[in-house]
DNA sequence: GTCTATACACTGATAGAC
DNA sequence: GTCTATCAGTGTATAGAC
């Protein structure tokens, strides 16, 4: 029953999704979650370093979830993928642009600086890669072309965000959504 | 010739490529860059923000032209395109995995937070957009599909690029200039 | 487990001499 | 144009009481 552990690394994530890891201070994570002040240390002996990897691990596994359940809708898998970055687009623009994750800005901020943290990024990008690869081999894909346009359904919805939160519209990620079902559908 | 003026902003886009916006300091700039310290208010009156939207804007003009000048080289759009992103690749690898521009990392951590900045960023990105979406008009594009694809270009190369880093490999950048060049063929 | 107090470095920014 | 000095605020992290 940590209660308040769990309520700092929500903060976190929430802050980091929409500052970035160095915008976010540690004092403004515990006065938002509300937590008690002198507990931080205590849950997190490792620190923010420590903190932020538990955060983006959480918010991670939270996508990832979210990406099965979605792809488990539609058996088809250009039809599933491209309805789940719609879906994205959709809670990118209702956040108000805000949205996307903490995992991409906290990536490209660290990816230089903290091995931990560059690490956790990549092992998530990878889980969420692997369940793309996963879908797409139900179609008359090779192991190889699964893989590799996975990757790049991860890199558009990636770069989708960024372009969509500069440019405030979601069509840059319904462009994404459509272009990508067609290549899709020029192997399956 | 205000090369001390130049010199300032060439670092901040340097630094701020490696590590973002909000890790650089304005005292690591003014000492890396080797410029006389009472200088950067008087160049940039709108302090770190104005430096940095000048910062961006420079680097985004660099790799406009480096677009241009590659998707000149070939004809077919389809491979020139797959080429210029091939070179961003080989160009992420040699720089240690810390390159691919200023102009993401900043975008991400800012686009809440500053409307100037954010606003620039936009603009750049509109401006590549607007290249690759000429290029694909010398192909069988009407120009609604050249804009929604370029789009998808960029997209997919800024995901590229945090996948490259965050993976240490030049891998992903490659699989997206594979399946893009499958993509564009498509059409035309 | 949680508190307060605090250390110490650094931030962006400004003022005023030269 | 460039300098030094300095502002007020914030950053992460730690110590020690309770």
């Amino acid at each position: 029953m940590t209660t308040a552990r769990d309520q700092i690394i929500q903060t976190t994530s929430t802050l980091m999704e929409l500052q970035g890891y160095h915008a976010t201070g540690l004092n403004q994570i515990i006065k938002d979650s509300g937590s008690p002040k002198g507990s931080l240390y205590y849950y997190f002996p490792g620190g923010k370093e420590e903190l932020t990897a538990e955060a983006l691990n959480r918010a991670g596994q939270i996508v990832l979830n979210r990406i099965k359940s979605n792809l488990d809708l539609v058996e088809d898998p250009a039809e599933s993928i491209s309805n789940f970055i719609r879906n994205v687009a959709l809670h990118v623009e209702l956040s108000g642009y805000q949205g996307g994750g903490p995992i991409t800005t906290v990536a490209m901020e660290t990816s230089a600086t903290s091995e931990r943290l560059r690490e956790a990024c990549h092992r998530i990008y990878s889980g969420w890669i692997e369940v793309f690869a996963e879908k797409l081999l139900q179609g008359r894909f090779s192991p190889e072309q699964a893989q590799s346009l996975a990757t790049v359904i991860i890199a558009a919805i990636e770069g989708g965000i960024i372009l969509c939160r500069t440019g405030r519209s979601g069509d840059p990620l319904r462009q994404v959504a459509d272009n990508l079902a067609i290549l899709i559908r020029q192997f399956g």
